[in-house]
DNA sequence: GCCGACTCGGGAGTTTCTCCCGAGTAAAAT
DNA sequence: ATTTTACTCGGGAGAAACTCCCGAGTCGGC
């Protein structure tokens, strides 16, 4: 590792941001040289600046750490993303790692431990923090990630009107208010719901409601 | 004011403990006397030290900083908490406000604005950082805060059984394993179905659905 | 032209839901 | 001790929603 490692934060928190950098300061290998408050900025910071390592928040207005990774991986294949989230779960962990990120580190852990990540990052190593999920194998990560991608697949196999009518179907109007919107009878309704529920391989109305929210069809308050 | 401000400082984030930590301690008049990582030790320390000000995060496990300062407040009236929150929605807001805080911080702001709550609040001011939701007034406050307990309110005077069904409604499995969960017919699911959707006002599943999403009876992946 | 995919909806049957009602039961009121 | 009240269970009848199967019209592509 080269005696000194730049950084880029990325985070829509300045408190956050405060944070981890007095922490990172500590230690005298790296050296934060720029930071940013939202995906934009921050992906044309780390295409301009090129720093070692780009740490990245998921949860951002605009474009998220996820995407930020997917596209600076397809700028610039030998930039390292590095993301700090609060989410645990294996879904978000899978699609940070498919999209290209070398660490993923939890907002909840110590601070000695998120340096111990991007120490590894800088090592050309892949951290997972792995506090709240213990076992994480690479076979349970590609497993989550096909299940999503194939979510979102099989939702865009779906024929255009098809999709037109599950947007409609987890809203809050009736099936009638629905039919009208589209300007066809209620039965053409029914007939693509029931295209749908086969085509997704889905039987009760909550599934329904819970794959588009997986798919991020409708919003699920946090 | 006095020229000196007792605070407590409670969030899952090491990390962002770390940068608010950083930025108050620019401020001479306050002083950090204890943190804590949990609403329960946090609670336990608010009571024992009797800050000035408990800043306390919202979402935690087991007690979150709502329920922390409903307690609080019970505990000790004149204890001042200011919530410092990523959620900038109406309803965090309102039962925040309504559970006893003084102060709403979100954490997107920046520290200058953070810096500003916190001493409205130790001025015995009620301050409500409106950056992401400009139109707050008491009343739109009072209703948000009504809407939720009359929601909770509603559900509580479901029967018992009632009660049950709807648990059972909204988890994916089909009417007939409900049933036999309830030792019942699918007859008598519907009946109570039935009855649930006019005594809660709901015409359609996903209002259902939503409505126990929102009294916390489902989860909805973050 | 003709093929395939998409869209629309009818027919027929099934499941689910609503609304109304009565029976059993257990606790609370008088 | 009897009445009242609330709750639970389910039948009946009809409406609404859904499924599965099918045919017709449309349109872009080979």
């Amino acid at each position: 590792m080269k005696d000194h490692t730049t950084l880029l934060i990325i985070d829509d928190h300045p408190l956050f941001r405060e944070g981890l950098k007095a922490v990172i300061q500590i230690d005298r290998r790296f050296e934060i040289i720029a930071e940013a408050d939202d995906g934009l900025t921050g992906l044309k910071l780390a295409t301009e600046l090129k720093p070692d390592i780009t740490l990245t928040n998921i949860s951002m207005l605009g474009i998220d750490g996820i995407e930020l990774t997917r596209r600076l991986k397809a700028l610039l294949p030998k930039a390292k993303v590095a993301i700090l989230s609060t989410h645990s779960d294996l879904t978000h962990i899978s699609l940070a790692m498919h999209a290209g990120a070398s660490g993923y580190l939890l907002k909840h852990s110590s601070p000695a431990k998120v340096l111990e990540g991007i120490t590894a990052v800088a090592n050309n190593q892949t951290f997972i923090d792995k506090t709240t999920s213990p076992s994480i194998s690479s076979e349970t990560l590609g497993v989550k990630v096909l299940e999503h991608y194939e979510s979102q697949r099989a939702y865009e196999n779906l024929t255009p009107r098809e999709q037109q009518v599950m947007r409609g179907l987890v809203e809050e109007i009736t099936r009638d208010e629905l039919a009208e919107k589209l300007s066809v009878t209620t039965k053409t309704v029914g007939n693509h719901r029931s295209n749908i529920m086969r085509k997704l391989a889905l039987k009760r109305e909550i599934e329904l409601i819970r794959f588009a929210a997986k798919i991020g069809l409708i919003e699920t308050n946090p």
